[in-house]
DNA sequence: CTCTTTGGATAGTTTAACTATCCAATCACG
DNA sequence: CGTGATTGGATAGTTAAACTATCCAAAGAG
């Protein structure tokens, strides 16, 4: 198909996928002749993960681009890819090779889980405990506790749910299985930060009862 | 103190500190003559405050400022109050008063929840729903159903840990208890997501064991 | 054969969040 | 009292990200 049935069928507009293929997120098409491309399904689907990546994940276009490299090219070790490419998504907080995490340690040891300072979760965990007692508002072990049984709850669902097809090993596969897994993070997080907003006023609908309208 | 001392106090540059109130995030202190003012312990609260909102919830200055109006001046209903609070946290999705929010009303109804169109969780969920859909992940009844039941307990132990203050009805405590709702949901965000991740880290490793390293 | 459409390059726009400069009025100290 | 450093406040400049608009030569369509 030419770019403007792309620009059609994504409603993308033509000036920002001309900008995408600009930036690298979008592969170019195979040229047809000096000034004419021809583009795929794949283009679609791409244009729909680019849309995906940087609208619904908030992701900046740059890091949208090292996403998609990821997917497109998993190296050998598809556990690291993918720990790579689940790095990539907000909210970014580098990795220190030298930084001990003190409150994040404690945490997931107090959890039983296992610690690898080289997980960029580790580091958002830090920020994210550090950010919240400069608040003035620091966790407890109980909120801890009660987190962590809910959460490794939902992560075992998650896993769970994993299509086959992307628990394969062969290289093939390795794309489908990073693509998987950052869409699903970045995708299921907003909707799981949603439920629990709607799942406060529930509970204080019904803690209020009476006492509100 | 003169605003060098909530400069150095707060770490925020100077600069930064003007804009803020230049922006009306921070209210000016009492002048004392015609070029200083005395600024209080309460406004190096609220820069801390300020910085939690814009830096670790990501909140642009305008809606900082939106959040502060509502910290600063709740109106008679608290239960609104506290809704329109965290509907300025990020994702912004507009309410629409004619929405019907299909996706959502399914999700809320079958988790037998009360369903109210005004949320603005309910459009955020809306939109993450269909995000998700859009980009050709579409989320089953089971993850919903489970999603739901652990999100649940979460809320349930979130507002039995709410300090009794927040819990007063009087208006001063309003205040506090829209402060308490706002930070308690943008910071313990992060902190859930991040928890989420490493449990699948956690969990992912368990299933691939002796199958990775 | 002409007239519209296309691909691709280049430059411009917009918004947000600072950041730097200026200036006159103090304040601190001797 | 005098003088040099500091302060509050106004104004303008900077930076970065994500588009968006314009241009031009080369096809393609009727």
């Amino acid at each position: 198909m030419r770019i403007s049935q792309l620009v059609e069928e994504s409603g993308v507009p033509l000036a920002t996928v001309k900008y995408y293929l600009r930036e690298g997120l979008l592969p170019p098409g195979t040229a047809t002749t000096a000034t004419q491309a021809d583009y795929s399904e794949q283009h679609l689907h791409r244009l729909r993960v680019i849309r995906a990546l940087t609208g619904a994940a908030g992701l900046p276009v740059q890091r949208a681009r090292a996403v998609l490299a990821l997917i497109d090219a998993p190296d050998g070790d598809l556990f690291e890819s993918l720990g790579r490419a689940v790095a990539a998504l907000p909210p970014y907080a580098g990795v220190d090779p030298d930084g001990d995490y003190p409150r994040a340690r404690a945490v997931i040891e107090r959890l039983g889980q296992l610690f690898d300072p080289q997980y960029a979760a580790v580091a958002q965990l830090e920020h994210a405990l550090k950010a919240a007692e400069d608040a003035g508002l620091p966790i407890s072990d109980e909120r801890i506790e009660a987190y962590g049984r809910h959460l490794h709850a939902i992560a075992e669902f998650d896993l769970g749910q994993m299509p086959s097809a992307a628990a394969a090993s062969d290289a093939a596969a390795g794309s489908a299985a990073i693509e998987y897994a950052v869409l699903g993070t970045a995708l299921y997080e907003p909707v799981i930060l949603a439920m629990r907003r709607l799942a406060h006023q529930d509970v204080a609908a019904g803690i209020l009862e009476g006492g509100h309208d």
